[in-house]
RNA sequence: GUGGUUGUAGUUCAGUUGGUUAGAACACCAGAUUGUGGUUCUGGGGGUCGUGGGUUCGAGUCCCAUCAUCCACCCCA
């Protein structure tokens, strides 16, 4: 067999020593906020039935699902009814051939697991999940076909302290990993009633979409699309205001309550047509929004044009994305749902959650080098021992116990080469000491440690040696 | 799913209007009186030029296909 070039599917990535230790971090600062929140951990399979998975995220979703190959031989019907491997005019019900899929995301599996175990959890129910998910997508810049979200949800509570308590745990994280964020906020009942307001309450969704775009392709030509499509641009006056907002200069102190100004407007005109689902999406943001300690304000940002998740949220909605760095796609996001468990057949249950996307954010903490400093080392060895022959190996690796026992990471260079090689070692992995033990050193008992940053050596026993490291 | 980009050593790339044994840097390995590293010097290994066809006396270089990659759209973390 020929040598193969070996490679991983695009959209996935190896992470080495270094990289696996910032996202451990990352993931550490997210966990402890989630915790502080009193948020209580939960993992859930890899792997989902595709009736669990299937028609929850909409078309596209379904079309980014990756589906499993039922083991055994799954295409044995195919064949024997077929007579060959070809498909050709076989009944090809994909059924037959793959009933799991891999998790699309962290909400649906608990979804289910909320439902499983209904009877076993206290509601409201807090849980925070960090997990891989996979998407079929086509990768690009800070697009992966696998990678990490941190979720935090509550089911069986309407109440908006829930919602700002989500919206305070991304403050929260991200003011302790260093990075200036924006989190967008809006509610899919104010899009709903604007959409109502242009006459077409049916066909909010493609409203909401066509409106989010403003930032992209500006005013006029949203207005274009918006009339293309059909939409009522007479009563234009109520909305005017908030097509004019941009999120360009945000963060800043007064955009928000320019914001303000204008949903009062529309509260007026919702008022006037009786759009109370309106009103109410009004009612919720700016509770929500009240709710949030002034100090934290300024990185919320009031977006009655933002439009996510629309095929599930029902309540607020919001996306977070970073003001630093050359991302600029969401690193977080998420909504209030209030029939999450109802197509797992338990009515009546809301749930809102959040989600940030750790690969995302990894990318740009990377690309802003905000990680500690200490994360940078290679290695986590603090002493190396090295032995000039086998005898002085054997002493080495008893010695090595003892400073292991005083809690210093330590190892002994496995080999027999000369000293110069085993000091590369040490260098290439950043190991600060070198304990170096001859013929010499194994008569008399004073062995030499080496400081490798300052390139000084004295010799020492191996208690002072433990002493000193510790 | 749509559109575009790029595919040459481990990595980043060079390779002139198609013309002899395809180069560089870095990385790697080995040496510079066999117990002292991060610098320097010397030497070395390593590529069927993504793959398969075609044009040509001759193809890394031109054409087609295919695969992979990256980027944008859609959508999203």
């Amino acid at each position: 067999m020929a040598a193969q070039k070996p490679s991983i599917p695009s959209g996935t990535r190896d992470f080495g020593p270094e990289q696996v230790q910032k996202r451990k971090y990352v993931l550490t600062q997210i966990e402890e906020v989630f915790k502080l929140h009193g948020f209580m951990p939960l993992e859930t399979p890899t792997m989902e039935n595709l009736s669990t998975l299937e028609g929850k995220y909409g078309e596209e979703g379904d079309r980014l699902l990756f589906r499993i190959l039922n083991s055994g031989d799954a295409f044995k019907t195919m064949k024997e009814k077929n007579g060959s491997e070809k498909i050709g005019d076989f009944d090809f019900r994909p059924a037959h051939v793959s009933e799991k899929g891999l998790r699309y995301d962290l909400t649906v599996p608990f979804a289910r697991y909320v439902v499983m175990n209904r009877n076993h959890i206290t509601l409201p129910f807090k849980r925070y999940q960090m997990q891989p998910v996979w998407r079929a997508d086509r990768p690009q810049k800070g697009r992966y076909r696998e990678f990490w979200q941190c979720d935090a949800d509550v089911v069986g509570s309407d109440s908006l302290l829930n919602e700002a308590d989500l919206l305070l745990i991304y403050l929260e994280a991200f003011q302790k990993l260093g990075l200036e964020v924006i989190v967008r906020l809006n509610n899919r009942k104010i899009l709903e009633g604007m959409a109502t307001l242009h006459g077409e309450r049916t066909r909010f969704v493609e409203f909401a979409t066509i409106i989010d775009k403003m930032d992209k392709i500006g005013y006029a030509a949203v207005m274009d699309e918006l009339h293309k499509a059909g939409f009522d641009m007479q009563s234009l006056n109520a909305s005017e205001k908030i097509f004019s907002i941009r999120s360009d200069d945000f963060p800043n102190d007064y955009q928000n309550n320019v914001v303000l100004g204008a949903l009062n407007d529309l509260e007026i005109e919702f008022e006037k047509r009786n759009i109370d689902f309106g009103l109410m999406g009004i009612e919720e943001l700016k509770t929500a929004f009240n709710l949030i300690p002034e100090p934290f304000r300024k990185n919320v940002m009031l977006d009655p044009l933002l439009a996510r998740g629309l095929s599930y949220y029902t309540g607020i909605i919001c996306e977070v994305v970073s003001n630093e760095g050359s991302l600029k796609s969401s690193i977080g996001g998420g909504g209030r749902y209030d029939n999450l468990t109802g197509v797992f057949g338990m009515p009546g249950i809301s749930g809102v959650g959040i989600s940030f996307g750790l690969d995302r954010i990894y990318d740009i903490l990377d690309e802003l080098k905000r990680f500690p400093e200490s994360l940078n080392k290679v290695s986590g060895t603090k002493v190396l021992l090295c032995g000039m022959d086998s005898a002085a190996q054997q002493v080495a690796f008893s010695l090595v116990q003892l400073i292991r026992k005083a809690g210093i990471a330590s190892e002994v260079y496995p080999d027999q080469k000369k000293l110069g090689k085993q000091l590369d070692f040490a260098n290439a992995l950043h190991i600060p000491f070198a304990v170096i033990i001859g013929e010499n050193e194994m008569k008399s008992g004073q062995l030499t440690l080496k400081n490798l940053t300052a390139g000084t050596q004295e010799s020492l026993n191996i208690e002072q040696i433990i002493k000193k490291l510790s």
